[in-house]
DNA sequence: TACAAAAACTAATATGCATTAGTTTTACAT
DNA sequence: ATGTAAAACTAATGCATATTAGTTTTTGTA
């Protein structure tokens, strides 16, 4: 009856996009229905065809939105020519804020990309495999500098990526807690530890 | 035609068990077919149903194991009445350890919780926050006694037990790093942070 | 060797899924 | 007002799924 109504900047390719992230964030992926999601997005199932071209196609459009943002942020920091330890909390903090501000999509690109498509799925997986060697050379770098620790550089980076990462599961006590303290405590605790 | 062959110490349901935390992991849940198990086991899938109740209470088993196992060493813990910096070293160091040596099981447990049924759902995720709770209440102790740096405990619980499980996602490069450096590294890091 | 129990098999059921085809309705520009 | 394109709808297709029922084979024991 009622088509979709695309928001001033939203295209209503943008709107089924975005409510798969939620969708496919609060379900998964291939527990998500195009029946669940047409119900989210107001619609039947058949009339999201008439704007995307497949489910798969919507998780390809999450994973690599995401992935870009993260490559091109690491772009930016290489230029700007900065010592180790301000490239590295740069890029903390932009993780930090990046898991705050799009978290669906961000959820979602770090647990469905397994079912993307080849080549698709390939891809993700070369440009995040390249992501992590960039910032193992960061670390690396700074070591050499002795701005940081004599550590193993691939041990570093997994933790901080993966210490971001666990804002995922903490999203429900977000009201709880000021989202600067939040990023300020955790950028403290993973470059100078919590030992007194 | 031919049996299952049960191992030494494990029964039949026990082998289909440990099968299916190897393809609920690669695969995730909803997309690992009991097809696919009955194949990795050397069986048709209905003959699954002589051994288990359901695919459900195969993702049951999985998830209350890793659990328990966690719950039963933070009561441990608890009582041996060290200090709280020893007391958390001793809990980062069981979920390394935990974390190398059940793979596939604490995988699942952390990636597949939400296809878990009623009742056990509920149960999981209460058991879960209690843990944390217990974490963070462990984690205040520290700071009031000035062992730990003044800083919010909930981000500190959240910044550790994400990086520990961040070992999910670098299983492929253990074959490079001594286990025994990974974990020093890490908990080094995650106590004293790595600047110089 | 024969019997009983365990565990395999085949066949069938019912359900849910993404997607396509074909048609009707809606909305906008003239 | 009217014509056109976009986008909705209904109906149907085909496939994969978990699970059950009923039967046969295998295995271990007496």
């Amino acid at each position: 009856m009622a088509k979709i109504k695309p928001g001033k900047n939203a295209s209503k390719k943008d709107v089924i996009t975005q409510k798969a992230a939620v969708l496919f964030k609060s379900k998964g992926f291939s527990s998500a229905s195009m029946r669940e999601l047409a119900e989210a997005v107001g619609v039947e199932a058949p009339s999201l065809y008439n704007h995307i071209g497949s489910k798969s196609e919507l998780l390809q459009a999450i994973c690599f939105k995401v992935a870009n943002a993260f490559t091109l942020y690491l772009d930016a920091t290489e230029n700007n020519h900065e010592n180790h330890l301000i490239r590295l909390e740069q890029i903390i903090r932009f993780h930090i804020r990046m898991m705050l501000n799009n978290f669906n999509e961000v959820y979602v690109a770090n647990h469905e990309w397994k079912h993307l498509k080849e080549p698709y799925l390939s891809n993700f997986l070369i440009q995040r495999r390249g992501y992590e060697k960039r910032l193992i050379s960061l670390m690396e770098g700074g070591i050499a500098a002795k701005e940081f620790k004599p550590t193993n550089p691939y041990v570093a980076v997994l933790t901080i990526l993966s210490a971001v990462r666990g804002l995922e599961f903490w999203q429900h006590h977000k009201k709880n807690i000021n989202n600067q303290v939040l990023e300020d405590d955790m950028v403290n605790h993973l470059l100078k530890g919590i030992i007194n």
